[in-house]
This record gives structure tokens, sequence and C-alpha cells, in this order.
DNA sequence: TAGGTTAAACTACTTAAGTATCAATAAAAC
DNA sequence: GTTTTATTGATACTTAAGTAGTTTAACCTA
């Protein structure tokens, strides 16, 4: 019915080629991106995940932040780094409890929506929806498992290391998504302070692990960085 | 065909009220009971992720912790602590990359199994399945999320308390699946080493919190525990 | 009940991480 | 181009947690 063009050319594209829908017939892929509407968050929108849990979004461009905060530290911890065809909340999909998170996009971030109700009835309505669902939400587990046992066995250079390698092109050998990040953003994606985290990266610049500039950072020994990822408390080397 | 039995009357009873199969009707539970085998470990069975890859197990009676160990220390974390109806594994149920974890038995084990190659075949067979499953991968999600925000950003001593609370009975108030493990396994479970939690097990005896056995606990003063289980590190209260 | 085994309690020490503060510097805003 | 703001770099200090080792108590069983 809306066939070209649909509600708009931005959702049919993003739609057709997610990784949710994209083995729908295109004129189901057409019904339902009908059904999304465009959305954009100005850089630093803060959000609490109460006003989020009524819809569902697919990012378009941008980087958004899952994160949580103890109010009496000030700390924050960055749960999950959303980029380009990530999509939140995935926790609401089910009609869990209360969950206690915040969003904050980085820079502008555009992202289509529906509401959180129509995805309920898809899911129920094509099941298929589910075991599309089903691999992305095992991924997340995953994630989340590794940073429950990182954070708990092992030390902040440690944690540092290895959130560079996951981020690290391994073909280009750049730094990708987290490469132009502050300090402070830095330490709440490994759960730490800035403080620490510039006197690890301070360190790491002295072994010639890294250069490191104002919001930015490169790689220069590979197998160094790769050494500082494990986990090797009695360094023998002095 | 194998109706009345099937391979055994366990597996019938088990199967047709767990949360996976239980809406299924009676002749397909059957057909898929029939494929289940009975399985027993004897307590402080070990066993490497790698030689579950190819089952899947559903827990029938028995406690068995999925944990991950830091070689270089010696430290454990449970990641979880399965008991009825629980089953595993279920990030081996996504065909994704290599995941070295550990179970071990508390106790004696009873469990039912089928070859993952069945179960994954089942997913593709029947897409309801996977509607089932959602729900039980999410909440094992949120209580990741939880491990891996109480981690970062929580203290032992609020970590130990949040532990107790998520065990206590609210109706009787006693501590359930827990109150007989060692100290040493509470250390696993909030991530951190025997010492330290009984330095905070004298800790909450002494403010009257809790009342200490061998491999018993109970709890004397619930709003306290309350109290103890918000993160308040500056304390007014001399 | 004696002897052995295991877990818990206690003490002393070490260290990484967190905290506070300030100076230096780059970027952005006016 | 000057002021303002944000980010980084650096120093000194505090503390919770980790580590090591010993003592005490509970439990088991021979």
């Amino acid at each position: 019915m809306n066939q070209k063009g649909g509600t708009n050319n931005l959702v049919f594209k993003i739609i057709s080629n997610h990784i949710l829908f994209k083995d729908f017939d295109k004129e189901l892929i057409s019904k339902i991106a009908s059904n999304f509407t465009e959305e954009i968050w100005p850089a630093h929108t803060c959000s609490h995940c109460h006003y989020l849990k009524h819809k569902f979004h697919i990012i378009a461009s941008g980087r958004l932040k899952i994160f949580n905060t103890d109010k009496e530290t000030g700390r924050e911890f960055t749960i999950f780094l959303l980029s380009k065809n990530d999509f939140f909340d995935v926790i609401s999909l089910l009609e869990a409890g209360p969950h206690t998170i915040y969003y904050e996009s980085l820079e502008k971030v555009r992202m289509i929506s529906i509401p959180m109700l129509t995805m309920h009835e898809w899911l129920r309505k094509y099941p298929v929806l589910n075991q599309k669902l089903l691999p992305y939400v095992i991924k997340q587990l995953l994630t989340l498992e590794e940073y429950a046992i990182s954070h708990t066995l092992f030390e902040i250079p440690v944690r540092l290391a290895r959130l560079i390698i996951k981020n690290l092109n391994p073909d280009s050998k750049k730094i990708e998504l987290i490469d132009d990040l502050s300090n402070d953003e830095i330490a709440n994606l490994i759960g730490t302070t800035r403080a620490v985290v510039n006197r690890h990266f301070q360190e790491f610049k002295k072994e010639g692990i890294l250069r490191i500039g104002r919001k930015k950072m490169e790689v220069i020994n590979v197998p160094l960085l790769f050494k500082k990822a494990l986990n090797n408390p009695k360094k023998t080397i002095s």
C-alpha cells in the first residue's frame, strides 16, 4: 500500500537491511516500515528508561550510551555503547519489573521508532521475529558476562587493554567507535574513574603501546597491547 | 507412540511442567520427552564448557554452578547458580565463538539431557520455542547486568547484603538456596575472596543483622540488612 | 571419646584503586 | 583575539580489598 517510499526512504532502507526484518518479503517490509517514525536526539540528550518503555528504537546514525549511575558517588557505568543498527530497549521487550537505567546520546543520533505495543504484537504475530531476536540477545548476554567477569577478576590495565582490543579493527589496526572519547567516557566503559584511566594511559604511553592525543588514540604496538590484556599480576619483568 | 512412560516418568514430569514445553500438546510432549535421557552428576563433578557444547541439559534436582576462573590468581566467579528447572548452556544454543566457562555440581545433580543438535532442530521446527526461550534469556540478561553494575559501583558489604536479600524468601524470611554455602562459595558469588566475606560477616554479626553458624546463616534484622544494601559510602552514623 | 579434617575467625601486612586538588593545555565561545 | 570551558596531566593522600598465615571451633568417624 505504502510501497513506493513508505513513510520515507530512510525507514525503508534501514528496515530492509536490518537483521530483524531483512528476510521478510517486500510487501511485509513495506507494511512494517510504514509504522516507524523518524526521531532525532540532539547531542547529549538524556533520557530515563521509564519514558522509553513505550517505544522501540533502531539507531540509524550516531552513538548512544546505556548507563547506570550511583547517585552517592556520582560514578557512571556505561553498559552498552550503541551505534548504527543497534536497537533498544531489549529488556523492555519483556514485560519485566522495573529496570532503572539511563540513555544519553553522545552526538546527534538519528533513529526510527515504533510503539512498544506494536513490537509486542509483531513478536506474537511473527514467531520468526523471536528467532531473529534471540541471537542478538544472546550476544548481549555474552557481552554482559564478559563485563561481569572482567570487572570481578581483572585489574584496570587489563580491562583497558581489552576495551581497546575489542574496538580494534583487525585489518586497519585502527581503534573504532571509542577512539574519540574523553578519558571520562573511557572510564565509564570499564567501570572506573577518569583519574585512574589517565594514570594507566600514561603508563601505556611510556611503554610505547599507545599514542594519545586530545580525544584521539592510536595503537602503535599491538603485540604489547595484547600482552597487557593477559591477566598477569606477578610480572617477572621489572 | 512412547506415550505411557516415555523413556521414563521423571523426564515426562519435568518436560510437561517446564516453561519451555508445557504449552505443547500432550502428543508432542511425549515425543519430545522420548528424546531426553537421564544423567546424574555426583557432587563436585567438574566439567569444561567445551564438552557440553553438544548437549542441552535441564536440571531435575541439585545445584550446579556456572563459573569462570582466573588461573593466575586462582580466584573464581560464580556467574549462575542453577537449580531445579534451570537449563544450560544457553550460550551454546547460539552457534557463537568460543566461550570458556566451567560447570560444577555443588551436590549430586540429577538432570535430563538431549543432543544440542536436536535442540537446534526444534528451535527451527517450533518457532514458539524461541518465544518461550526469549523471556528466560532476557531474565539472565538482567541478572548479568545487575552483576556488572554492582561489581562496578558497589562495595562488598552492599553486594553481600544484596545477595542475601535476593535469596530471602519474603514470607518466611528464610534465606534459600545459598544459606548452606561456605564462605568460599559466597565469596565466589559476589566476586571476592573468602577472607573478605568473613570479615564483613563478622561486621554483620556484630551489628545484629545476621546469625551465622557453620554453613548456615539466618537474618535476624531484615530492615538493617536492607539498609546495608543501599550504597551509602559516607555513613553519618559513627 | 579421641583424633583428624574442614571451615571459620582473627591478625598483620600490601597494594591497587579511588579521591582531592591544582596546573597545563587545547578547544570552543564570545 | 581574548575569555571561557573542557580535557588532560600530575601529585599527594586515603582506604577498601586482597593476601598470608595462624588460631580456634565445629563436625565427622573410627
